[in-house]
RNA sequence: GUGAUCGUAGCUCAACUGGCAGAGCAUCGCCCUGUGGAGGCGAAUGUUGCGGGUUCAAAUCCCGUCGGUCACC
């Protein structure tokens, strides 16, 4: 059985229909990945995101790495054994996050400068120390524990080969919005020659573990990452050598970066004629619904997102969408923190069928989310999840009717 | 009953020796695209318990009064 299989070609656009095959199951495309950064997607248990229909999630090298470290995830059977989340697996490289990470650093406008800013400027709870950043990859302190951790391409495809999702993805430098062509065009090239490194281990792994590989149904697939930035020569070279490069899937990266929508379409516009026709094509980062459809009808079949899971933990709810471009928009969107769903009775989507909208009213969420509930961010992120697993649902449908 | 003490935004509390009445939370609005149960930006909110007095000027000092708390009868 072949690892991707087009199923159907719309006629009218690239969009086709596919099937995904690893030894954790068969992904239908276009598909949405949520996020599980840590191993987890967030607030919910491994069989209520199987009931939701979710069919594949991305974890994070980077995070992994951090804390509990791979070689705890290796020894506990790898990620879907030691996080009971039994169905494919998508991991990042690291380098999304130690870039993002180390803006201050790589946008280096001064060395000075760089020295000044070794503190990551960066939202959340992880700011690693970067102690070093070069041609051949970054290092940096661990806040949790302090150690040293090396972030290099044959080192991200050790620690993924560790942690053993079923889709993989080469080592890359995300470029930081908004960079210049001179700064692109480098940040393209290292990654070019990343993804050289990066398939070189690939290959080296995939010979020595296969025996264990085989036994243990741990085959991983690769995904070489274009770049480029914002600039249209550079994406179509970019495009053109990642996809010479052969790799088993191919990813979009660097975009929805800070950019405004029409920019990032923009980006998948130019790669589009370079995409391969055989091979899985995933989109970084991008999830919001309009941007979805936009990118499926030029030839995308994967999407992994942060965007429904941490809206629904600030308690911005979706509403039921369709593929109507007209239909999408803010206002498919309820803030259920407002007041005016203090006393509401109504499901929170009477087109859903989820089992918060089956069982839960506006009241009761606004309730909970006041109070900060825990059960509110479980049953709202059931919710989001549910709306877009619907919408990629009827997706996949409408490229079958011909109609996308 | 006597004495002490407190009373400031919806809530909890700041405000030096009398000198433009503020903060946190809550409220309202906005933002979030290879994770951020967070954070950020913006807005609204006052008869400083009430009534007098002193003063150029009072949340602040004085008198009275109402209410709370505590201690002692």
């Amino acid at each position: 059985m072949s690892f991707f299989s087009v199923l159907q070609r719309s006629k009218k656009s690239k969009a086709r229909l596919g099937e995904i095959t690893t030894s954790h199951g068969v992904i239908k495309t276009p598909a949405f990945v949520p996020v599980a950064t840590k191993g987890t997607l967030k607030s919910l248990t491994p069989s209520q995101t199987q009931d939701i229909g979710v069919q594949v999630s991305f974890v994070n090298t980077y995070h992994l790495v951090t804390h509990p470290g791979t070689d705890i995830i290796e020894n506990a059977g790898g990620i879907h054994e030691f996080s009971k989340l039994i169905y494919p697996l998508m991991s990042d490289s690291g380098g999304f996050q130690v870039f993002s990470l180390a803006r201050g650093i790589t946008q280096n406008l001064t060395q000075k400068d760089a020295e000044n800013k070794r503190i990551a400027n960066v939202h959340g709870d992880e700011q690693p120390m970067v102690v070093k950043i070069d041609e051949d990859g970054v290092t940096f302190r661990s806040t949790y524990d302090g150690k040293v951790i090396e972030f290099t391409p044959e080192k991200s495809m050790e620690y993924q080969r560790q942690i053993g999702a079923d889709l993989i993805m080469a080592f890359d430098e995300c470029t930081y919005y908004p960079a210049t062509h001179e700064y692109a065009k480098k940040a393209m090239e290292r990654t070019h020659v990343w993804l050289t490194r990066c398939v070189s281990q690939y290959q080296i792994s995939n010979i020595k573990y296969q025996n264990e590989s085989a036994k243990l149904k741990k085959h991983q697939y690769l995904y070489g990452i274009i770049q480029g930035g914002m600039f249209e020569d550079l994406r179509k070279e970019s495009a053109k050598f990642v996809v010479e490069q052969d790799t088993p899937g191919v990813a979009i990266g660097g975009v929805s970066v800070g950019e405004t929508k029409e920019e990032m379409r923009e980006q998948v516009e130019w790669v589009s004629p370079y995409l391969p026709p055989d091979r899985p094509v995933h989109l970084l980062g991008v999830g919001h619904i309009d941007d979805i459809l936009d990118a499926v009808v030029h030839g995308i079949d994967t999407f992994d997102c942060v965007e429904p899971t941490r809206l629904a933990r600030v308690g911005i709810l979706m509403q039921h969408v369709t593929c109507n471009m007209k239909q999408i928009g803010k206002s498919n969107e309820i803030d259920i923190n407002k007041s005016v769903y203090k006393n509401n009775l109504e499901p929170i989507d009477e087109l859903c069928h989820c089992y918060t909208c089956h069982n839960f009213t506006k009241s009761y969420l606004h309730h909970l989310f006041k109070q900060r509930e825990l059960l509110g961010y479980t049953l709202a992120t059931i919710h989001n999840l549910s709306v877009m697993e619907s919408f990629m649902e009827e997706v996949r449908k409408q490229i079958e009717e011909g109609t996308i």
